[in-house]
DNA sequence: TTAATTTGTCTATTTATCTAGACAACTAGA
DNA sequence: TCTAGTTGTCTAGATAAATAGACAAATTAA
């Protein structure tokens, strides 16, 4: 026996997907790679037999089942992506390896004026002009992040014309001249993804977005990038490197 | 005009109390302090007023808002908790300031045998006992995360009881011999709560839990503490630590 | 006081979700 | 082939969510 909540603004059906999904993720079912029947699931959940088949019609649409009449329910593998956190964090290496094809694109850029969040991330003075930038980026077709970056716009006036030619960050600030850039602070959080995030990452409604709101600054301290990206948190999961503080000894 | 999506299992109204909450979070209605009235939230979410009225009763029920005949609807401050992770990250002392009271109660302690996934964090055997605890910690009376914990049973074979007299694993450890240990490994994740988690956390179907799964070890690399904790999401966020490596120089 | 604007409550109707049951279609094993 | 167990489809009814409109109650400012 499960529990699902009536009157909570979330259907039933969509509990109980939600719940076999996190099942599937803990191998609950990992022995035979199969749900158990509807019958059964119906009254593991107390709920009738078809609000199961349409929390499983749920999950066969995004890919989590596949459903064959007369067989049963089978389990489609479905691995989250690793990537890796911590100074020396580059967006296209650290999934180099987990996916066939990685790709990334300039949805929106444009020259604005820091806000304070964005002022006090780049050292800058609120209202000096910085650049905006929001890149998509996709993973084997399915969309993986929606990063918002800023960079300063005095030092880096041309820096999207530049991006749609050299495709990514590190090479536009090689550009630059600036030949080395670490990741000095990252902060995580987890929400209901915004309309738009939805949208770019094609999510539905209720699904969850992980953020990740990072500094990037050269060896000196100088502030590079600031940026808040937003992954599909049921495509990845972020490690974290804690580097040893003393490597020499 | 903002987008809700009808038919996705998720009410009208839940979808529309998300919105406003992020919208809350984003700064959105800082200036007033207020949230527009609820003929003005119907037009710009397309719906009823009745429809908006659930999604401020529930915001209120949240302590998100409250709610004054005549005046209109106030926005209750509503600040995440930040939370340090690092190599030496440290339960208690990374939320000493932020809360009035902090408090953590063991919910159950058994020995179990190590499965595949405990058994190479804690680099023993598949199947070598170990103490398994589950925690649940309160900020201001209201619960933050809820842990669970594994520790080699043949090392710690009172290591429960022993939490229950000193109060911090850290403490425990130190009555073990273990004076200083290290984070190695974090490992970050988003998901919709599971029934247990949302029961001791006191959240409702369709709430983050923000997973940490970590390793600690003792400062020879010896393997202490493998846990999972899930962190309300909308309570706290993660601040990553990315120290330099090289201090000295 | 008055008017305008806000939230609160009530009734009625429509639409979506969930339940209930029956039976068809398909698969695997006896 | 037969049977038991599975998913697929249909009908009907009950419950919950959303819409629509009217008016009350409280607040604010003119």
């Amino acid at each position: 026996m499960e529990f699902v909540e009536r009157r909570s603004g979330i259907s039933l059906w969509r509990q109980i997907a939600d719940q076999i999904r996190i099942a599937i993720s803990n191998g609950e079912f990992s022995d035979t790679d199969m749900l158990p029947g509807e019958l059964a699931l119906a009254k593991r959940f107390e709920v009738n037999r078809h609000t199961v088949r349409s929390a499983i019609a749920s999950l066969a649409r995004e890919g989590v089942v596949r459903v064959e009449q007369g067989r049963g329910t089978f389990i489609a593998g479905h691995q989250r992506l690793h990537y890796p956190i911590g100074r020396r964090t580059r967006f296209s290496a650290g999934l180099a390896g987990q996916t066939r094809t990685l790709s990334g694109s300039l949805k929106e850029s444009r020259m604005e004026t820091a806000s304070a969040q964005v002022a006090q991330a780049l050292a800058l003075d609120p209202g000096a002009p910085v650049v905006r930038l929001v890149r998509v980026s996709t993973a084997d077709d399915v969309p993986l992040s929606r990063a918002i970056s800023w960079f300063d716009g005095t030092r880096f006036p041309d820096f999207a014309e530049r991006l749609a030619k050299q495709r990514s960050i590190t090479a536009v600030l090689k550009s630059f001249g600036i030949d080395d850039y670490v990741r000095i602070s990252t902060r995580i959080s987890a929400h209901h993804a915004d309309p738009q995030t939805l949208e770019d990452l094609r999510l539905s409604p209720g699904a969850i977005a992980l953020r990740t709101e990072a500094i990037n600054a050269e060896v000196g301290g100088r502030r590079v990038e600031y940026s808040n990206t937003y992954f599909a948190a049921d495509r990845i999961e972020l490690d974290i490197d804690h580097e040893t503080p003393s490597t020499g000894l």
